[in-house]
DNA sequence: CATCGTTTCTACAACGTTGTAGGCAACGTT
DNA sequence: AACGTTGCCTACAACGTTGTAGAAACGATG
């Protein structure tokens, strides 16, 4: 069924090699010869056996594509502008779910798949620098900040200016019991961290006292994790006038905890997310967030991985910060 | 930095095809042989090259799945599935993007990736029959009823009847004037064609006129086109009393207009949509439902897949169909 | 002791592709 | 007329793996 480059070959009375040549745009090929394999090839309906090539070549034209969860609307968004600014280069996209378990993303990233892929983006939850240390093999770009010294490429955005910009948003808005949910005891969750930190720093720069009672961790970042932490917050019977979600899911799930509650938003609570996903733009209220540039994000880790791919595999990892900004909407307020 | 058969054979003081023999687990190895054999591949972190294994056996442990966007919830869930399904295989899950646009649906399909899968899980929205008619290649399994009589696996859900069953629920609690959105006149969108034969079905049955005005089109199944349709229906001077959305995100938006326009839901205006996103649950208000059973049809398309790899390749194709059921939510006066 | 079957291992070829080296014309230059 | 250059093409080997065929060692059987 089939049709290799030696079928191609025959029925146009070359050599094999010359048919790989048209395939593969090699200028020194007769205009009739080069007509005559390529009717013989849309007649066999031909295609490269890309496993073979690769055998040859040592490339696929794959890159894949690691985070923890497709179904976080945040990296299901990445995932598609990543998948599009790859298409620039020609790339297919393999996606890979680590469920964020350190285990699971040794076995991606130490390249259960490297002799498939080209190279790997890899937004990791649970890995650590020494796990990547020792890696040989594929060119990576992570993303985020979870690893922070790390060998690899990286591409972030500053979280801890992002937040503390955010909350100071909400304290111009006149708050002053500002709730943060998302906080994480473990040692992952360095994106949750650094929020804290931009979240205290502004509470200092306004001069307002650091109450822990008002920072709720949520395990993951789900909207149920979201839900959970507000309840426990007014169920304890602290009463903030505002709240500050580490993510958007985690804002979404708090909205609807404090609707049950039986409290407006923004009039008496107002939330703040982080991610800018497309639910935050049609949810009551609409979310105010801050948006991290995806695309840009996406294009930035391509880019770092086409220079490696192309250059010096050994230069010294590179990190390069991508822009956002404040999308304010409904939840603080405005209209 | 890459160590091949060779390079275990060589420490090992064995032949290459013994390695090849003690990886791929076959039987007649001395077991001092083999110890020697595995602690040569662990010292030298040896990793089998897929691309050569492929093209010796024609077999890579990969399968596709296409769909038309990631940033749909309802697909990154499946997606999220469909991968838990495939490991079960030990098969690795490539996901592509084909943006719904026949073009680029029809590559996918006729294989530009047909060399490096073994098989392809296959979402169409653009694509016809005739498109998959001339296919050799790749096995298929296709989702949903876009290709009804292709020549390929599929796995649907009984679309009319669960649209007639959510109707009727909405029938069942009083309501009259019932609206439609998402319906389709282009050829494509079987899905919006059966959802509004269930809808119609449900009305007859129950001696309620089909009114036209009640029935607003919709582009593509986004937030943003609920909302514009749900608007269009408000602006337009209908007033329905309840809204059948054919997905859950054209529900989302549809509450959003409404909540904009000051109509209550459910108390004004009730609304049920159709894919059982995590959105609806946590929206305000939750969103009622019908539930395919994901996880079912993800199993069951990797299943189908499965069988054909291993079995009967011409066998006549098989057509199987995945549980559903109604989640009522507070969209419909549920508490 | 000869024969046979089983276990254990090896050599070789092949999967489909492309890089390398080289050959043969045709051309322009000395 | 001899030479080098260029354009066009081919033959061959190699990428890393596994299936096939068969050799060598061993024990069991008559």
């Amino acid at each position: 069924m089939r049709h290799r480059l030696k079928d191609v070959a025959e029925r146009a009375g070359v050599s094999v090699k010359t048919v790989s040549n048209v395939v593969n745009g090699y200028v020194h090929v007769r205009p009739d010869t080069r007509a005559r394999v390529e009717e013989a090839i849309a007649e066999l309906n031909y295609r490269p056996n890309l496993s073979a090539r690769h055998l040859r070549k040592g490339r696929t034209g794959v890159i894949a594509l690691a985070v923890p969860e497709l179904d976080i609307p945040y990296f299901a968004e990445l995932a598609r502008y990543v998948v599009n600014a790859a298409a620039a280069y020609g790339w297919t996209v393999l996606i890979d779910q680590t469920g964020g378990r350190r285990e699971q993303e040794r076995v991606v990233a130490s390249g259960i798949t490297d002799h498939l892929i080209d190279g790997l983006i890899f937004s990791p939850l649970a890995l650590t620098a020494e796990d990547l240390a020792g890696l040989d093999g594929t060119p990576m770009v992570l993303l985020g900040e979870r690893v922070e010294h790390g060998p690899a490429d990286r591409v972030v955005i500053d979280n801890v200016t992002a937040a503390r910009e955010i909350t100071a948003h909400l304290i111009r808005l006149g708050h002053r019991r500002i709730a943060a949910i998302g906080s994480q005891r473990t040692d992952e969750g360095a994106s949750a961290r650094l929020r804290l930190a931009g979240y205290t720093d502004a509470l200092r720069a306004a001069g307002l006292d650091y109450d822990e009672t008002l920072v709720a961790p949520a395990a993951a970042w789900h909207r149920a994790d979201g839900a959970a932490a507000m309840q426990g917050l007014l169920t304890s019977g602290v009463r903030p006038d505002a709240v500050f979600c580490f993510n958007d899911t985690l804002a979404l799930g708090a909205l609807r905890a404090l609707h049950e509650a039986g409290l407006r938003v923004p009039e008496d609570v107002a939330v703040v997310g982080f991610d800018d996903i497309e639910d935050g733009r049609f949810s009551i209220p609409t979310l105010s967030t801050v948006a991290p540039d995806k695309e840009k994000i996406a294009q930035l880790a391509v880019e770092l991985l086409a220079n490696r791919l192309d250059g010096d595999r050994t230069a010294p990892a590179r990190e390069v910060s991508a822009p956002y900004r404040l999308e304010i909407r409904e939840s603080t307020g405005a209209r």
